[in-house]
DNA sequence: GCCAACGTTGGC
DNA sequence: GCCAACGTTGGC
């Protein structure tokens, strides 16, 4: 069974415009271990991602993705001179693994936190509880489709 | 820009 | 292996 996930990126970084235009993009940078575990050990292809800006003045989850192949390893790591390289990790057993994200949709506007916190079916949403920082988080099945429903144009 | 909360590092 | 110090995240 398909698993969900919420996924955070800083837009100024890394939008869902940018991930609309891209397509699939690897989603390299992840430099925490419980992130590249869920990445490596738990996301499949197939798995929906709710997409969730960080870091600007209106977070929330702007869109949908969907993982597009199984983990690898983290490109930058091995290229030097790189911000994320990591001279540490061993091409033979890399450190860091990281999934393809391919876009699915962009909503017609942000599912805001505010609105997510409003919900109460969302009380218990890993993303909203003070102080989880972690760029990777598992979310409900049924999380995920109040998220949907909420982001879905309107009629 | 502030600062709480967290993960990681490194001295011991 | 503990834990204080540090750097970073990210909401506000």
């Amino acid at each position: 069974m398909p698993r969900h996930w919420l996924i955070k990126t800083d837009p100024d970084t890394y939008d869902i415009e940018d991930l609309e235009r891209d397509g699939t993009t690897e989603w390299w940078g992840v430099r925490n271990y419980l992130a590249r575990n869920y990445m490596r050990d738990e996301m499949e292809p197939g798995d929906e991602v709710l997409f969730y800006h960080s870091s600007t003045p209106v977070t929330g989850v702007y869109g949908l993705a969907r993982v597009a192949g199984a983990a690898h390893p983290d490109s930058k790591q091995f290229q030097e001179g790189h911000p994320y390289e990591d001279r540490d990790s061993d091409p033979e057993d890399p450190t860091w693994w990281c999934v393809d994200l391919q876009h699915v949709q962009t909503f017609p506007g942000p599912v805001t936190r505010d609105a997510m916190k409003a919900e109460p079916g969302l009380a218990d949403m890993k993303v909203l509880q003070r102080g989880v920082r972690h760029s990777i988080l598992p979310v409900t099945s049924d999380q995920f489709r109040i998220v949907c429903r909420m982001g879905r144009p309107a009629g």
